[in-house]
DNA sequence: AAGTTCAGCAACCGCATGATC
DNA sequence: GGATCATGCGGTTGCTGAACT
C-alpha cells in the first residue's frame, strides 16, 4: 500500500497547458489567490489539473516577473558559484536570480552551464577563469590587501556562516573561530586567504565552496585552496580512507617533488584543520614562493593534474590527482 | 525529402519536511 | 507522539523542434 494520490489521476489532464488554461489560472489567482491550498484550487478554478500540476505551472511559468530566455554571464558567475559552495539546491540558487525559477537554472545547469564547464580547456587560463568564479575576488598584484578586506571584496551574495568569522575593521585583525570559542587569530601569520571555513565547518554537512564544482570537473574528493594575497593555490588530494594520515605524509612529500620539479617552492603545512580534514587532506600554508621573478611568467604555468597511482594495503589501486595554479 | 539523433525544456513523480489534528 | 495531509524540492521523463545524415 503505497501513498494516497495527491488527486484522482483518472480525472485530471496531464501534460503541457493550454493557452485557455493558463488564462483561466491566471485569472483565478490574480481574483482569489492561491487561498493557500493548491489542492482545492483546480477545482475552485474550473481547471481539470492536479493541484501540484497548477502550482508547477503557476510558479515556474505564469506569475508575474518570471524572466525566460538567455543566461547573462553574470548569471551564469553566481550560479557556479553557488553549486560550488551549495549544490543542486536550485531553489536557494533561484532565490538569487530575480525572475527565475528552480526548474529554469537546473535546467540551464544540466543542458548548457555543466557542459560549457566540461569543455573548459586544461590551460590556466581557462582554470583561472573558473576558479576566480568559484571562489573569491583577489587583489591586484602587489596589493597587500588585509584578510578581511579580501572577505569584503568577495562575492555578496554568498553568506558564510554566522560563526565563521569574524573581522575587526579597527585593527585589521581577522581570526575564526569555532562552535567550543576556540578563537584562532590569525593576524600574527598573515592568513592565506580567501576564507576557509573553520573545522567544524568543513568537516560536516557544509560543503567545501570549492569541492562540487571540481568535482563535477571531475575533479575528486578533498581539495582546499587558499590566496595568499596576490597568489592562489589550489590542491587536492585523494586517499584511501583507510589510510588516515598516514597517507597524507606520503602524498605531501610527492606533491612537494612535484612541485619542485615544476620550479616552485613550497612550505607545507599539515594540521590547520583538525583531524578530520588532517585525515584526508593537507594543507598547504601560505608560503608559495614562485621561483619566477615574472608574474607574467608565473600566469602561465600549468600545474594541472598530476598523477599519482599508488595502492593500498588491499592492493587496491588509488589515484592522487594534484592540481594547483597560481593566480592573481 | 525522409529518417534519425540530439538538445532544450515543460511537466511529472516521488520523497522529505513541516503543519495540523 | 503518531498519523495525516499539503507543500516544496530535486531528479527524471517525455515531447518538440532543430540539426544532422
Amino acid at each position: 500500500m503505497g501513498r494516497a494520490p495527491c488527486c484522482d489521476k483518472a480525472n485530471v489532464k496531464k501534460g503541457p497547458w493550454s493557452p485557455e488554461e493558463d488564462a483561466k489560472l491566471k485569472e483565478f489567482i490574480g481574483k482569489y489567490g492561491t487561498g493557500g491550498n493548491w489542492i482545492a484550487l483546480p477545482q475552485k478554478a474550473g481547471l481539470k489539473r492536479c493541484g501540484k500540476s497548477c502550482r508547477l505551472r503557476w510558479l515556474n511559468y505564469l506569475r508575474p516577473n518570471i524572466r525566460h530566455g538567455e543566461f547573462s554571464g553574470e548569471e551564469d558567475r553566481i550560479i557556479c558559484n553557488l553549486y560550488a559552495s551549495i549544490g543542486s539546491r536550485w531553489s536557494v540558487i533561484a532565490a538569487q536570480l530575480p525572475g527565475r525559477t528552480d526548474n529554469d537554472i537546473k535546467n540551464y545547469w544540466n543542458t548548457k552551464l555543466k557542459k560549457k564547464l566540461l569543455t573548459i580547456p586544461p590551460s590556466l587560463q581557462e582554470k583561472q577563469t573558473l576558479y576566480s568564479s568559484i571562489t573569491f575576488q583577489t587583489p591586484p598584484p602587489n596589493d597587500h590587501h588585509t584578510s578581511h578586506q579580501l572577505l569584503n571584496n568577495s562575492s555578496s551574495f554568498y553568506d558564510f556562516p554566522s560563526n565563521f568569522m569574524n573581522t575587526d575593521n579597527t585593527s585589521n585583525s581577522f581570526f575564526v573561530h569555532d562552535d567550543h570559542n576556540n578563537v584562532t587569530d590569525l593576524q600574527s601569520s598573515p592568513p592565506p586567504y580567501p576564507p576557509l571555513p573553520a573545522n567544524n565547518l568543513l568537516s560536516n554537512n557544509n560543503v567545501d565552496v570549492y569541492e562540487n564544482c571540481l568535482n563535477y570537473l571531475g575533479f575528486q574528493d578533498d581539495q582546499y585552496s587558499m590566496c595568499n594575497n596576490s597568489q592562489m593555490l589550489m590542491f587536492e588530494s585523494t586517499c584511501s580512507s583507510s589510510e588516515g594520515g598516514n597517507c597524507n605524509k606520503d602524498h605531501e612529500q610527492k606533491q612537494k617533488n612535484q612541485i619542485k620539479q615544476e620550479g616552485y617552492q613550497i612550505t607545507l603545512d599539515d594540521q590547520v584543520l583538525g583531524d578530520q580534514v588532517k585525515n584526508q587532506s593537507f594543507m598547504i600554508k601560505n608560503h608559495v614562493t614562485p621561483l619566477h621573478d615574472n608574474l607574467e611568467e608565473v600566469k602561465q604555468l600549468n600545474f594541472n593534474s598530476y598523477l599519482f597511482h599508488d595502492s593500498d594495503e588491499n592492493k587496491t589501486p588509488y589515484y592522487q590527482k594534484g592540481m594547483c595554479s597560481y593566480y592573481y
